[in-house]
RNA sequence: GGGGCCGUGGUCUAGCGGUAUGACGCCGCCCUCACACGGCGGAGGUCGCCGGUUCGAAUCCGGCCGGCCCCA
């Protein structure tokens, strides 16, 4: 018998076109493939992504990876059968933006009325936010852009204003005077999470110090301008050349002042002279000795980062005017021993790049101290992916040290929800539930709930923007907006993140959600890695070694760049990024698609007798579905993408197809044979586009809607191990065996086509007759 | 100063208790009717260094050296 069927392939260019992928994005708008259906009755799977922040940098190729693996959980959670939330929020508050604004336009914040400064920040977002959103399209990202959400939205700066209310209400929040950051150059207080640290050269300056009694000390400081507030000096207790010095007292040059010398820890005997003056304050060292030794603070830098007039002779210099005085007037005096240049840790701000100042302020602060360990309880409820990366939480938890000071004297964020009573200075909070901006409007009030006064004056601060971001899940979840919703949603399936940002984004977010909720916000942590240049180091403006994704995403497309992500970067591990690496992943979808279609000339038949072959390919694939879905579960598509590769490449192209082809092209005789080929063919092919469809969705949706469905392949499940796999002990051999006969005819200098005569191994036999057909062997004997 | 990760052929990488995976690059042959962004074959490493555990270590333990990242 033969079938008479014509065999042409239903693909027809000879490699996938990156091209074609813009009319996929088009068509799965319109199908509306990705909405979040909230009342559906599928178990819900939220994914907390990180919003984004438009800061006016490239937004650099590493970030564009790094969503796309988000893109990844998304799909699969999907195709395992989740009802999927992957929300798509930009967050546009805080100091970011309005330095950008302030470097482009020459600017500074105060030099515009509050309302204009704020328009133009708003307007630089939009700018910055479309060219975000665009690359986040293009990379074939499954979120709700519909329903994008922005952190300066009044539903959500709203909120953000509901949770400081209700925090404030429980007694978290307080303000307090005490030594904060303090960035002079972008005028507020900072967190010391958003204190960086530099090397930079410093002078230390070595200074003569009489003592009261007669004699004299060398003390060493990089921070001499500080001399005015200089109440202590100390040594280490084992430092022998000091021992003498217990119980006297130095006299601070210029000021006079006389201070005591103590014995203390914190002195290093082999910094300087092994002598350090205390003084308030130089650092975060200088905070605790003074609260510990119980020294009374001299406050010597303003607000605007001049000298006070404690500071004498320095009086409204700045820092570093004031620095080389005090060693001119220190000179003049004989004091300066030696100045010495050393390379020197220099805390600086994150934004701005400028050392910081250690100042007390007026602030308002959200207690953490006292909830350390119920954190690392709550912490410890939830599950991270990869579980090393858990360490970082933990590590960051046990070293705070301070409460977090959440107000700032800035104005592109959300506004603290205060009015204070002009009588009695009374702190009025509104109800929660409306956007509040008190520094522009008056309160919902009108009597003061202390003493009855009836005139206001609103808070002219707002709250660290990541007050806001820390509770993009309870703001995804409907918290205090739809009970009903909230219930089924919260804790959140998912939070993935960079490590970069666990001391931040992670940690603020258990924070706070803790505090609301007394439970933690998400049920599992996905943390990666960094996307690092060719060379493994970190990409940043200032090196020049930054890679913007939207070239490479126009070149390539999105699944090369894809595919490239998922087989480059082991969940957790740090990954380089290079052009050429890219390029080369290209090559596996030319392959895949050139499978598809060879395979795509074939009818399609709904079952078939199958021969030893064809069991063969399929126990290996029952094999494959099962390391992919493990690979899948633990959000590693390392697994998957290296996996289906190896499996489609060097197993399924190379030996199966070319075992089957003369019976499937109909060259032997046996129909059935052919049926059973094609089969075969067609599972394989299915399983691996579904197997590949998170990481690639452009390609896998193409193939699949020409040959199989016109239903888009991302509204199915994952393929299920239902083979036996008893055949895959025959892998080893039949590879052996093939790649035995190609160099027998290599070294015979025949072509592949020529006959060879050989004996096909016992072990073999069940795939006798393929192997013959498929090599033309004349069997021997 | 503390913490984390890493150190495998020229480059990058898998393996994490039984003498090493794949990619890129390189060399040679081949346009074999899915694919030359392809196929086949080949050269190339003893797994940073030292010591220990073990019948056996790239794989476990200790120390050292080097790189990267984070924190103080």
């Amino acid at each position: 018998m033969s079938e008479t069927i014509k065999l042409e392939p239903k693909l027809r260019e000879t490699r996938w076109e990156p091209k074609l992928e813009e009319e996929l994005l088009a068509r799965w708008d319109s199908e509306k493939l990705y909405v979040f259906r909230k009342d559906s009755r599928r178990r819900l799977f939220l994914i907390d992504t990180p919003p984004p922040y438009p800061s006016g940098r490239p937004w650099h190729i590493g970030a564009a990876a790094h969503y796309t693996q988000i893109d990844m959980i998304a799909r699969t959670a999907r195709m395992m059968g989740y009802e999927v939330y992957f929300p798509i929020g930009i967050d546009r508050n805080g100091i970011p933006v309005e330095r950008f604004v302030e470097r482009e336009m020459k600017i500074r914040l105060t030099s515009l009325p509050r309302e204009e400064f704020i328009r133009i920040c708003s307007q630089t977002l939009d700018q910055l936010e479309a060219e975000m959103l665009w690359i986040m399209k293009r990379a074939g990202l499954s979120g709700d852009f519909e329903n994008k959400y922005r952190t300066d939205s009044e539903e959500y700066r709203s909120l953000t204003q509901a949770t400081f209310i209700e925090l404030f209400r429980k007694g978290l929040i307080y303000r307090a005077s005490r030594p904060n950051n303090f960035c002079p150059d972008c005028g507020t207080t900072i967190a010391d999470a958003e204190v960086d640290y530099a090397e930079m050269p410093t002078d230390l300056v070595y200074m003569r110090f009489d003592l009261a009694d007669g004699g004299e000390i060398v003390v060493a400081s990089t921070r001499p301008e500080l001399l005015g507030a200089c109440r202590a000096v100390i040594y280490n207790s084992s430092d022998e050349r000091y021992q003498h010095l217990d119980g006297q007292r130095a006299v601070v040059p210029i000021y006079g002042r006389e201070v005591p010398i103590i014995a203390h820890s914190a002195a290093r005997p082999e910094f300087g002279t092994g002598l350090v003056m205390v003084c308030s304050y130089g650092d975060r060292t200088d905070v605790q000795l003074f609260r510990e030794l119980g020294l009374e603070e001299v406050i010597l830098i303003g607000l605007d980062g001049r000298m006070l007039e404690a500071a004498g002779p320095l009086k409204g210099m700045t820092v570093e005017e004031a620095r080389r005085r005090i060693v001119e007037l220190l000179s003049s005096e004989g004091r300066v021993v030696k100045v010495e240049k050393i390379m020197h840790q220099v805390p600086i701000c994150e934004r701005s790049n400028t050392p910081i100042e250690i100042i007390p302020m007026e602030e308002y602060y959200l207690t953490q101290l006292s909830l350390r360990e119920e954190l690392l309880d709550a912490g410890s409820r939830m599950t991270f992916y990869p579980e090393f990366h858990r360490q970082l939480l933990v590590d960051w938890i046990n070293s705070l040290k301070f409460d977090w000071p959440i107000s700032r004297r800035r104005y592109y964020a959300t506004e603290i929800p205060i009015w204070y009573c002009k009588s009695c200075g009374w702190p009025n909070l509104p109800p929660p539930g409306k956007y509040y901006r008190p520094w522009k409007e008056s309160p919902p009030f009108s009597r003061c709930e202390k003493c009855g006064g009836g005139e206001f004056e609103g808070e002219e601060r707002t709250l660290d923007t990541w007050v806001d971001s820390s509770i993009s899940p309870l703001f995804i979840s409907g918290y205090m907006r739809d009970e009903k919703f909230f219930r089924r949603a919260y804790p959140v399936a998912l939070r993935p993140q960079g490590k970069d940002i666990v001391r931040t984004w992670l940690y603020y977010t258990l924070l706070r959600c803790y505090q609301l909720t007394g439970r933690p916000p998400f049920k599992s942590v996905w943390v990666s890695g960094m996307g690092l240049d060719e060379k493994g180091e970190k990409m940043s403006k200032s090196k020049g070694n930054v890679i913007d994704p939207r070239p490479v995403l126009e070149k390539y497309g999105a699944d090369i760049f894809r595919f490239w992500c998922a087989q480059e970067a082991s969940l957790g591990y740090d990954f380089r990024i290079s052009e050429a690496r890219i390029q080369a992943a290209g090559k596996f979808l030319t392959k895949l698609w050139n499978v598809a279609r060879y395979v795509s000339q074939f009818p399609q038949p709904k079952g078939a007798r199958l021969l030893p072959s064809d069991r063969w390919i399929l126990s290996e694939l029952s094999a494959l579905i099962g390391e992919v879905l493990n690979g899948y579960k633990e959000y590693n598509f390392f697994i998957p993408a290296t996996k289906v590769r190896n499996f489609l490449w060097n197993l399924f192209a190379s030996h199966y197809v070319e075992m089957t082809k003369m019976r499937a092209l109909g060259r032997t005789s046996n129909g059935q044979g052919a049926r059973a080929a094609w089969y075969t063919l067609h599972t394989v092919l299915k399983s691996c586009l579904l197997l590949l469809a998170p990481i690639t969705p452009f390609v896998t949706d193409y193939i699949w809607r020409t040959l199989y469905s016109e239903r888009s392949i991302h509204l199915e499940r994952f393929p299920r191990p239902r083979w036996d796999k008893s055949y895959t002990k025959y892998t080893e051999r039949l590879v052996f065996f093939n790649s035995d006969v190609w160099r027998r005819k290599k070294e015979m200098n025949l072509s592949l086509r020529e006959p060879i005569r050989i004996s096909v191994p016992e072990e073999l036999s069940p795939f006798r007759e393929d192997l013959v057909a498929m090599h033309n062997i004349v069997e021997e004997g």
